[in-house]
DNA sequence: CCTTGATCTAAAGTTGACTTTAGAAATTAC
DNA sequence: GTAATTTCTAAAGTCAACTTTAGATCAAGG
């Protein structure tokens, strides 16, 4: 009768089914069970989805994503403060982002030529300012 | 007698033990063994790794870079010309990270007041060109 | 010679963000 | 009413790049 089936959810987000039970288990949606005790989501779940959709798209983990939502009634979508507050933050983590990504080709640039390779000598390979591209998983964007 | 030590080699580097010995199994490294069984390593396998350190900082994945140096003589470090062909690759691939996350930057100014969290209108949420920050695991950069 | 300390191997663990699998039960379509 | 989908759960698997662990052996300093 009332509310989206989890595969509705799946094709209205583009998200595989799997992952939307998986935000589930980080909070991210608090879907209700119908008498056959299927997942029913009303569309503030749409919502925190969409917005948890878009804060990874800008780098946020979806640790950090839960951690805001915490603070959100479960059946409420985030506000436009929320977005706010978090679209601020992330702004100036992507202005570190892009700079870290053009001094690390600035200093290519100078080096192509070269092939050094030499750890003590070579611009490029300086641990101090060059955090892009570090390895494994997402570093932590929120404190 | 000949030879660094695998402890030497981390001391040099910077990387931990258990990591040479993991690139020793990507064929980053091939050392050759004492009597006693122990890695002893020439300065071609300094070279190498310094070459490996310096392209991962660029962004290419181990995978990559052993795939590279799979058409190096194993005791030979790579050569001028073959960072040259390499960093010319990722300068290209440098530049279009740069221009994704400056797009993602001018969408996000233009969004930060707006709050619509809409996956159907939001220019965030835009699946087919913004690949930056994909999720899990590093892009691959090199075809 | 003896005691630290370094190295050895193989296997399992870590992190993030999910997917896959298997077998069962509910729902929908005809 | 039955067949075809969907959904359910819990547990295990995946990928990248390593690290940790355990128990054993090797090397070096005094």
């Amino acid at each position: 009768m009332s509310g989206l089936t989890i595969g509705d959810l799946a094709k209205r987000t583009g998200l595989a089914v799997s992952a939307i039970r998986f935000y589930e288990t980080h909070g991210i949606v608090h879907p209700v069970r119908n008498a056959g005790g299927h997942r029913r989501y009303g569309a503030h779940d749409l919502r925190r989805l969409s917005f948890a959709m878009i804060a990874q798209k800008l780098g946020i983990s979806l640790t950090d994503i839960a951690n805001q939502m915490i603070h959100l009634p479960i059946h409420k979508a985030p506000s436009k403060s929320d977005w706010s507050r978090i679209s601020t933050e992330m702004r100036t983590d992507l202005d570190a982002r892009i700079a870290q990504l053009e001094l690390l080709r600035d200093r290519l640039d100078g080096c192509i030529g070269c092939g050094c390779l030499s750890l003590d000598s070579c611009a490029l390979y300086n641990p101090d300012d060059i955090r892009a591209n570090e390895g494994t998983g997402p570093r932590a964007l929120l404190p």
